[in-house]
DNA sequence: ACAATTAATATGTGCATGCTTAAAATTTTT
DNA sequence: AAAAATTTTAAGCATGCACATATTAATTGT
């Protein structure tokens, strides 16, 4: 008869998706819901962190559950290193340093990282291939006054972003997805059309409120992101 | 002395931030880390359940717990409803029917189904707009032998989206980003040029294993999706 | 009428204990 | 001797109970 958390999580999603819960909905208290599902709160408790994680429901202390108001597809992506994911789909991995320069950042580099005013910074610029192909372009700055070592790294043996990832630790990371055509230049790395449409990923790390990169990577034409979401 | 599970959790994700936990090291089982941060081993499974669930863990039975090996990137989006995203950023709201039709879906669509032979499906096409700028454009594939009562909603005054999410469960999502050049037609809905980028959003729901709809939404130029990871 | 205080209530946290699972070690079988 | 089946055991996982904390509502004081 006791229900065990995962029967109370999947009751009470069955009861959202057959419309028995409305959204907006309030649920009857932890108590309440232990003693219909005949086990203690602490169970109950444990599905609705999970139904709260998913989305699902909103809890409020001393407010009570209520599902949540206004559905949303809520998806997690897990964005790999670019190497891993040519070698996980067994491609042969290259690399190839396209650029190397300290400039001045331009303002859309400036302003993601929320500086207003432009530093000298670190470009590089690379590609990624699988099977002698072009797959993933990045055009990376990196803030070098907080990461001087990186000046002293030989890019063109190994990625700014595996040498990042292994020594320079981030607190915080902003990711962004959106389509840009490409130029001349961006279609001539990625042996794609000039104006073909590129799928691009930028993320920006700080490290407790100081930069350290943004990386704009922009995939080869036919890349795709996929995720189940629920 | 006695610790809380966020204290842990914090001080976990520090060490492998300042490289005192390297990828793939073994932490100490959940009892010695008890110990070490005198509190109940529940208090430490608290602190992993979060560590793991935003990948920063691995934990298998018997195996132990693990740094992952290879960092990714994890991060979360939700995708709200069309309309009330823009309500949400304080435009008006706008949705205009394009076309409704019952057609053979094409490949394309019978695949993302998982599905090998076409099917007839219903077929809505639908702009959404923002203070009467084009916004996003849908194309939208219905099964209707699986949701028969679309063919008797009035979609020229909501959308199909909000009557599927009001009406029709689902139990499965898989969620899709690319990018996609703008066709004429499509340049011509979203006020763009012919051969502009757009950012696409594909969301296909089924309940049970039965397909209930598909959708390509194309995204206006410019449009970009931001998530905070970690 | 308004602000400050107090009470009530629903969720959140921590601890103790027992259960479940998967890897490793052992035994049995072929 | 190798392979298959079994037992052991070391980990994480789940649950029940008691207490902490936040938020709302009611009450009291000015």
């Amino acid at each position: 008869m006791a229900s065990n958390w995962i029967d109370i999580r999947d009751e009470i999603r069955r009861r959202v998706l057959e419309r028995e819960l409305l959204p907006g909905a309030k649920l009857p208290n932890d108590q309440e819901l232990a003693e219909e599902f005949d086990c203690s709160r602490t169970t109950v408790q444990r599905a609705m962190l999970d139904l709260a994680q998913s989305g699902t429901v909103n809890r409020r202390r001393k407010g009570g559950t209520t599902i949540t108001l206004h559905p949303i597809t809520r998806t997690t992506f897990d964005i790999p290193i670019t190497r891993l994911e040519i070698e996980a789909a067994g491609h042969e991995y290259g690399y190839f340093l396209v650029s190397r320069d300290i400039l001045m950042s331009p303002p859309r580099v400036a302003s993601s990282f929320g500086l207003a005013e432009p530093t000298k910074m670190l470009r590089v610029r690379a590609l990624h291939m699988a099977d002698k192909q072009p797959y993933i372009f990045e055009d990376r700055w990196i803030a070098h006054d907080t990461t001087p070592e990186i000046l002293d790294v030989d890019l063109s043996r190994e990625s700014a972003n595996e040498w990042l990832i292994r020594n320079r630790p981030y607190s915080d990371c902003e990711v962004r997805f959106l389509a840009k055509r490409a130029t001349h230049e961006e279609a001539d790395l990625l042996a794609a059309d000039v104006d073909e449409a590129l799928f691009v990923m930028e993320r920006t790390t700080w490290i407790n409120g100081a930069p350290i990169t943004t990386v704009r990577a922009l995939a080869k034409p036919g890349y795709q992101l996929v995720a189940k979401a629920n």
